[in-house]
DNA sequence: AACCAGGACGTGA
DNA sequence: TCACGTCATGGT
């Protein structure tokens, strides 16, 4: 098996099934996950499981963008507050007649006047989908949608094989010496995509997994100084 | 008190 | 294309 492979292996077996991507509806009591209230569900690959579920990801994608999940997860609660469900149109609704008490909902996540147009924008854009399933292509044509982005919303929202890299991942990667500092998105995304079975699971769960290991040796500098779980996949320099 | 969080966009070279 | 400034609240 190839490093990647194996890697995921270990950070499995270290840390185990993280059930991403969490909903605030789900209430699993069991849940240790770190800065987490609840709604991770470990093993269990069956969401979204409707309309509302799927549009509560891809809400969730906009908000935690460059920003921690706990944040996150009070916004969706604020937003939850204030509407009757999560259902794009009755999401729209909201935003449309009540432009300023979404805006104070989402305020905890930062960026808050970017962040209410990016949802806006991709309010519109799943209503005109109609259902069907967009192109990665598509979603990066909506302002506030960028290639992670557009990878969760696929990965999470729809099961679509799609990795997504995170600032973790180039962290952990470029300690390891498996890429280097100024690799493209697009190009650190082939080299898991290259080397791992085409499996949504496995992408969904290897990427959380990634998370948690990051948080743990990678979020001060000097990045992966305490990282003896993966020190031996570190590459030699030539 | 500086630093960072499950980034994206606009600008100018 | 790509480096750089900007957007902003909240926790450590």
């Amino acid at each position: 098996m190839n490093s990647i492979g194996k890697i995921y292996k270990i950070l499995l077996k270290e840390y185990s099934y993280q059930g991403w991507w969490p909903l605030i509806h789900y209430d699993n009591i069991n849940s240790t996950k770190t800065g987490a209230i609840n709604g991770y569900h470990p093993k269990d690959y069956s969401f979204p499981k409707n309309e509302e579920e799927r549009f509560e990801i891809i809400l969730g994608s906009i908000l935690t963008q460059n920003t921690n999940w706990v944040s996150v997860e009070k916004a969706l609660f604020n937003i939850d507050k204030i509407a009757i469900d999560f259902k794009p149109e009755n999401i729209l609704k909201i935003l449309n007649e009540d432009f300023n008490s979404f805006k104070e909902a989402i305020r905890c996540t930062g960026y808050y006047n970017q962040k209410i147009n990016y949802i806006s924008n991709i309010l519109d854009f799943y209503i005109e989908i109609n259902g069907e399933i967009p192109t990665r292509k598509e979603l990066l044509k909506v302002k506030g949608v960028g290639n992670e982005t557009a990878d969760s919303i696929l990965l999470y929202a729809y099961k679509q094989v799609e990795f997504i890299v995170d600032a973790y991942t180039k962290r952990i990667f470029l300690y390891l010496n498996h890429i280097k500092e100024k690799d493209s998105y697009l190009k650190i995304k082939e080299l898991f995509e290259e080397n791992l079975p085409s499996n949504y699971k496995i992408y969904q769960e290897y990427h959380a997994l990634i998370v948690e290991h990051g948080k743990k040796y990678y979020m001060k500098k000097p990045y992966g100084i305490n990282d003896n779980l993966l020190k031996n996949f570190k590459m030699e320099l030539i």
